[in-house]
RNA sequence: GGGGGCGUAGUUCAGUUGGUUAGAACGCCGGCCUGUCACGCCGGAGGUCGCGGGUUCGAGUCCCGUCGCUCCCGCCA
């Protein structure tokens, strides 16, 4: 006999008068003395066992020492319910299961937290996740996870890529995020680094003749975990042979349309907006930018520049945003407060109340034109930032995005997705001072930026491009460099010798020298993805089995020390004790 | 490394300007109950107020430190 031969949530009036075993756990136990109700569930839903003392006393025997999660096996028939007992609030509520025989299949203690209470600390949860998991939340975002990776392979497949296997233990390399390592017993004191990113063994396979490859592939970074990023995340990797950038950001717009179908969501329309680099950061201040919101940046430098105001009069850039309140006081000594975490020196502002009246400690240095350019309706607040460019922007977009969340104007889902394009090849390294790629040493160069690699690598753009959704970077991608001699031109622009690039990359010079075809790719984060598909605050809520954010896993305990022998094995000597 | 928030029964929370024995709901245990579905009724157990120190006649409440979780900055090619 088999466990069972319907699913509890799959009870419906079609089965009635059928005689059918179910089993899965105990939702819900209502003992009424005589009838016994219970709410059976397993992962297609819930249905109602009855047991009757008079039809079933063996049965009825068993149910009174139920408890709420003991797995039980239940053989019963199915019954419609009398009309005054539909449940309109259960999808089997229309039917339930006159209980024959029943049989304990296994006891549950009494759970460390109830299944359908709501805010239960995270930490518990994630102790416990075998029972998280029991909750409609969990079965629904993982099989929604399940859903869509889904939907992207059958869309990468009918699109003419192949899955391709690339290694997750690779040679280290000190560009990048920090790499976990992982030691080599065959050769004591040596490691691999776990992959960051299958990059250059996707570029190897488009240099070897595959021309459309892709993976689910699983990346490690040991940096900080935040909302967003864990120390181990899968991302949507995939290259192509011979593309435009229009043909790769055209294979992702239907990925990303597959996938919203596959759930059931309107999908957002093709093609997604576009927008430059510069063009975001000027209107944004973010390459990141929400776009549920405006609260675009204003520029007001041509206005300022005769101001009367010194902050204003001797600043390169004077910019500002409405924001569509007017704030207190201490809200705004608040915002001051953040203004300053994003760099500003301070916060000039000015209150238009509700009724009118203008507030600011800073209109009295103001002209006539100033204020005329700054007039904002009643209930809101000018906000100023004031220096270079850069400062400014990044100071307005830390406003911008902080006020989309305390305002409340990102909430709800839009289909806000855009690309970001023409982004800047080299930025400074504030460490080293030197030129640093922004994205990775691979991207290549606009065309008509390739003389500047090395004349004027600040003024370089590169054709590399994001994809944005509500303020996060689902992923990113460039057109490859594919040229050798590129390449090393690339790399003595960063500061890097001849050897040293030959030490790290040599057998990406080798490939890029023996026929490269021009290639380009894309990797785009899963779970970014699918937790802002499934409404999710954060990542840990559609990963099965996450690390908090000090780096430990609560229900394992990891990670945890070796012991000396195993160290020794490894040729390793541990010199940071802890506790 | 830095900044903000949170930490009180098993769980979710309340706890007044510092003041008697720290409460509620759910869960748990016992009893009653044949149409409930968040079943109902009666009774009961359950607390290192995260931890340590300080101020005070007196601390869940105020101060300092510390630990844990979390959001953010740095970091994340």
């Amino acid at each position: 006999m088999s466990w069972r031969d319907l699913g509890a949530g799959d009870v419906r009036t079609g089965h009635v008068g059928e005689r059918h075993t179910l089993a899965g756990w105990v939702a819900r136990r209502r003992d009424h003395g005589g009838l016994i109700f219970i709410d059976l569930r397993d992962h297609t839903g819930i249905v109602q066992l009855v047991v009757n003392p008079e039809h079933a006393p063996e049965a009825a025997a068993t149910a009174h020492e139920i408890r709420n999660e003991f797995v039980l096996q239940a053989e019963g028939e199915v019954t419609a319910r009398a009309p005054e007992a539909v449940n309109p609030n259960l999808p089997t509520g229309e039917v339930e299961v006159q209980v024959r025989a029943l049989r304990i299949v296994s006891r549950s203690t009494p759970l460390p937290f109830q299944l359908d209470e709501e805010n239960v600390d995270e930490l518990l949860r994630l102790r416990y996740r075998w029972l998280d998991f029991r909750t409609e939340r969990m079965q629904r975002n993982l099989q929604l996870s399940h859903t869509i990776v889904s939907a992207i392979r059958r869309s990468m497949e009918a699109q003419g890529f192949i899955d391709i296997w690339t290694p997750s233990m690779t040679k280290g390399t000190p560009e990048g995020a920090r790499d976990f390592v992982v030691p080599v017993r065959l050769q004591p004191g040596r490691f691999f680094a776990l992959a960051q990113s299958p990059q250059i063994f996707k570029q190897l396979c488009m240099i070897g003749g595959f021309d459309r490859y892709y993976q689910i592939a699983t990346c490690w970074r040991d940096e900080d975990l935040r909302a967003d990023r864990q120390f181990e995340f899968r991302q949507l990797d995939l290259e192509l042979a011979f593309p435009t950038r229009d043909d790769v950001l055209d294979v992702l717009e239907r990925v990303v349309v597959a996938s919203f179908e596959a759930v059931g969501q309107e999908a957002p329309a093709r093609p997604f907006p576009r927008y430059s680099y510069a063009d975001v950061m000027a209107r944004y201040g973010t390459d990141k930018p929400d776009l549920r919101f405006g609260l675009e940046i204003q520029e007001a430098t041509a206005v300022t520049r005769a101001s009367e105001f010194g902050v204003f009069k001797n600043a390169p850039v004077v910019r500002f945003i409405v924001a569509p309140a007017a704030f207190s006081r201490a809200e705004l000594a608040r915002l001051e407060e953040i203004a300053r975490e994003w760099g500003a020196k301070g916060l000039a502002y000015l209150v238009a109340e509700d009724d009118g009246q203008m507030r600011s400690p800073i209109a009295k240095f103001l002209s006539r034109e100033e204020l005329a350019a700054f007039s904002a309706a009643p209930g809101s607040t000018v906000l100023f930032a004031a220096g270079d460019q850069e400062t400014v922007e990044r100071v307005l977009g830390g406003l911008r995005t902080h006020l989309g969340r305390e305002l409340g104007l990102a909430g709800g889902s839009a289909q806000a997705l855009l690309w970001v394009l023409d982004f800047p090849l080299f930025k400074v390294d504030e460490e080293t001072g030197r030129w640093t790629f922004m994205h990775h040493p691979f991207t290549a160069p606009l065309a008509e930026s390739e003389e500047s690699v090395e004349n004027d690598p600040g003024g370089a753009l590169s054709q590399h491009y994001d994809l944005v959704w509500d303020g996060w970077e689902l992923g990113s991608g460039s057109l490859r460099i594919h040229d050798s001699e590129l390449q090393s031109a690339v790399f003595r622009a960063m500061g890097m010798s001849e050897g040293e690039a030959r030490e790290k990359f040599g057998y990406l010079l080798e490939a890029l020298a023996m026929g490269a075809p021009p290639h380009g790719g894309f990797a785009m984060g899963i779970e970014r993805f699918v937790a802002l598909l499934a409404g999710e605050p954060n990542i840990r809520e559609i990963i099965p089995f996450p690390k908090v954010s000090s780096g430990s896993d609560p229900l394992t305990g990891g990670p945890s020390p070796l012991p000396p022998e195993q160290l020794a094995e490894l040729g390793i000597a541990v010199i940071v004790e802890k506790d």
